[in-house]
DNA sequence: CTGAAGTGGAACACCTCCGTTCCACTAGAG
DNA sequence: CTCTAGTGGAACGGAGGTGTTCCACTTCAG
């Protein structure tokens, strides 16, 4: 879609584009009046980007996916052991911010590309938890679909710790971390 | 509300109350139509019951703080260590089924009694965790306010996992209790 | 200055949902 | 049977969101 698009047209739409990540995550059914103002931008001109409602809804799944390809290819899932990717993953997605919110309240939103609600959706992070039930890091009774419903829900927890009260997103970051690890680790032998 | 009803205006009562949980519970934005088709009751006598929406939302906001208060009461926070109650809580929650999807997509629908994003809402659920620290079975890194994030939203991922995919109850709660548990566990002395 | 690009406001028709009214139907009590 | 409670359908006006058109304004290149 973005094609041949430079200067204030590529802005003004990429604007529109974070304001509906941001709006849409608070209130998927949010109208376009308000991502126009959340995006300071007249109702006119969303229009104009995107005529349809549905042709913004493609282009945030579109921006979405990539934001989201774009934090997994950071984290470098096939390397060390499962569970430090793990945990690697979920610092990358962490900064995702308020696509965290849409992609948990919306899971259709990103379209084919849904990450959460999928029986082993993504080959990469099905073959991170294989090698971390492998390599002893993560707890063999934990299913790497499980797993997936696990990280998000605790992602997008943090996430709105950070933004709904006034926590500050490292230490909130660091506590997913630590419940996550905790959550994965295989247990003593008692 | 409920004065003085008995028999079939009860019964109908109820049936709109629990459809309106379900439904609502995927579909905040629900219209009013799909509640009543739901219940299998017509749109007029939704509106016999429930003359304006807000009304609705009021009488599932008292079902649903009354069903979570019943379960809370059953867990008996008060016995037992901290970690154990915690436990326990989530299995009782648990149990909530869809409403446990309206409570975490739509937190303020309980009015005053919303659960999940307050800062340590419920004195029962804080003294629990308090004990928990006290006696050595919850990790004293993690604060209350974090931890009934923590719950409620493995509480959601795992009923989203059981209604979504066809995943059996009874496993997805053992999923769900073994990664609270090792969530909280205090880490081993490294 | 002139023209083009980008923008925002106003107004309109259309649709869906909401709340209401009215009427017909059924089941059960007497 | 008759009367009543409970129900469901049809229809309407109002409110809000959507998609469209038209026009005025600003900015910037030439």
């Amino acid at each position: 879609m973005p094609e041949n698009e430079r200067g204030a047209r590529a802005r003004t739409r990429q604007a529109i584009l974070s304001a509906a990540i941001d709006v849409l995550g608070q209130n998927p059914a949010a109208a376009l009046s308000e991502i126009a103002a959340a995006a300071e931008v007249g109702r006119t001109t969303l229009h104009r980007y995107f005529p349809e409602r549905s042709d913004l809804l493609r282009a945030v799944a579109a921006e979405g996916s990539s934001r989201l390809d774009r934090a997994t290819a950071s984290a470098k899932l096939s390397e060390g052991s499962g569970a430090d990717a793990l945990l690697r993953l979920c610092r990358e997605y962490f900064d995702l911010g308020s696509l965290l919110s849409l992609i948990f309240t919306d899971p259709d939103c990103l379209g084919g590309a849904t990450p959460i609600l999928d029986d082993g959706c993504d080959d990469r992070f099905t073959a991170m938890i294989d090698r971390g039930h492998r390599d002893g890091t993560i707890d063999i009774a934990l299913p790497a679909p499980w797993l997936s419903s696990l990280m998000w829900s605790q992602l997008y927890a943090g996430w709105s710790y950070v933004s709904q009260q006034g926590a500050s997103r490292h230490e909130v970051l660091e506590l997913v971390v630590r419940t996550v690890d905790g959550a994965v680790a295989p247990r003593a032998v008692s």
